[in-house]
DNA sequence: CGATGATTTTGATGCAGGTCAATGATTTGA
DNA sequence: TCAAATCATTGACCTGCATCAAAATCATCG
């Protein structure tokens, strides 16, 4: 997952030939995986979209057509159960690639939770694509390793680990892709709100609202804005996200 | 995840130069992507081991220098915190591919639960192979996306559904493999503990146990053994599992 | 066999985090 | 600029599952 925050906009990227040339999200997309020579062929295929917060644009279930790629902003991704439990299996943002699936169906729902911007590739250009540039699918492989290994963390803090231990663990994956996408500051911007978050850690709003708050009084972290964090002891942000004091009262 | 019960001992398949034609496993791994002519060099890179159970085969953290494929038997693969706290992640059986990992080290650990045969590909190897065969890639992909939407769903369990849901999945999703493999009886055998399956569903012992029980006592189940369920009731333990009933009492 | 250790079941009790209910803060839009 | 809506925080209380403890069952092997 990447979650960067919004670079100056690109005006006009959308329907131009060369939109893949002046993506801001190639460089740490799948796209990479095309040479600069070829991306005349990735732009033919690649529809960019546009999606308002709220929008939902997969949904668990449906003929699974599409693929996308994120450009800009951030996606929700999530399960339902049939009574309206959520949870949220990941935040896709720039580079993030969606729809990977084998079944004709989709398994899980995304909904844009800020304006995103993405590229549509039909489920049979994909296809062709894959077979012309068999460096796009070693890539895509890669991306679904990565993204398994990511989804076995998250078993681990969903099934074994505390409030405290989950809301510090999300906290410290989201500085740590601030800081791979360049941004190495101390102060990270939360786009999704507290529901959000508690339906991503397997939590309620009050809970993690308290955690914070636990936080904030213990002198860890500040809450400038609503939407922004600042960590102030990054190291024992670290030592609670990965459960070395369960039972340790600092 | 296929979890197949045992078959009839093929005798001396370790050593042999085919070992890989006469792979009881071979139709339901990645293997079935290679061709029978190709066989031979599937088999020069792949080497056979057994593991008892108990044994680790792959560490967290350790330097991920092999690939695995298993061709009989149950791991369970799963992630420990500091003060011992585990979730099982995944139990993998005959046609499971073990260690896809960009990173050079291993994000889970693999044990043995029961007598466990396997294929080791070094990574060097396996990487020629890929190379030679683009259909062992693709498969591999696809692979990889099947276990990310098993995840998802495990995701969705962990962080969304209650004991009893989790505990109706579980069986919901064993009974589904089975008779994928072709048994089609309303018997489970589960080669894991209670305790295993505790740590895969985020529970404890105590509370599996007892969610056993009462399942029994309900008249869905019987237990006729430490290792067998059999399923009374199907269609109930499908609405179980996917929460239909969250607030019913029945 | 019968003893020993491992696993499972059952019971009593406690607590982390959920639920319910208000209040405050922030955003939106007329 | 102020209402209305949304989102976040805080408090009081409750419950599902964890924890602690013991008994019952099962597996192993001398």
């Amino acid at each position: 997952m990447n979650t960067c925050a919004p670079r100056p906009i690109v005006v006009a990227q959308a329907a131009s030939a060369s939109h893949c040339a002046n993506c801001d999200a190639r460089h740490r997309s799948v796209c990479n995986a095309i040479s600069t020579d070829d991306l005349e062929r990735l732009a033919a295929s690649a529809i960019p979209k546009v999606f308002a917060k709220g929008q939902l644009f997969i949904e668990e279930g449906e003929k699974a057509g599409d693929f996308f790629n994120v450009t800009r902003g951030t996606a929700k991704l999530y399960k339902m159960l049939p009574d309206g439990r959520q949870q949220i299996t990941g935040f896709a943002s720039a580079g993030h690639f969606l729809g990977l699936a084998v079944s004709d169906t989709y398994a899980f729902s995304a909904e844009a939770i800020e304006p995103v911007e993405l590229c549509r590739f039909s489920r049979s250009k994909l296809r062709v694509l894959l077979d012309d540039f068999p460096a796009l699918e070693k890539r895509l492989l890669q991306t679904a390793c990565n993204e398994l290994v990511a989804a076995q963390e998250q078993m681990l803090l969903l099934g074994r680990k505390t409030a405290r231990e989950r809301l510090a663990s999300f906290l410290s994956t989201r500085i740590a892709e601030a800081a791979a996408c360049g941004e190495h500051g101390s102060t990270i911007s939360l786009p999704m709100t507290r529901a959000e978050i508690a339906d991503y850690l397997g939590l309620t709003i009050e809970t993690v609202s308290r955690t914070f708050t636990r936080f904030k009084a213990e002198g860890k972290i500040t809450l400038p804005s609503r939407d922004e964090v600042q960590i102030c002891d990054r190291d024992w942000l670290n030592g609670v996200a990965s459960g070395q004091d369960h039972h340790a009262f600092a």
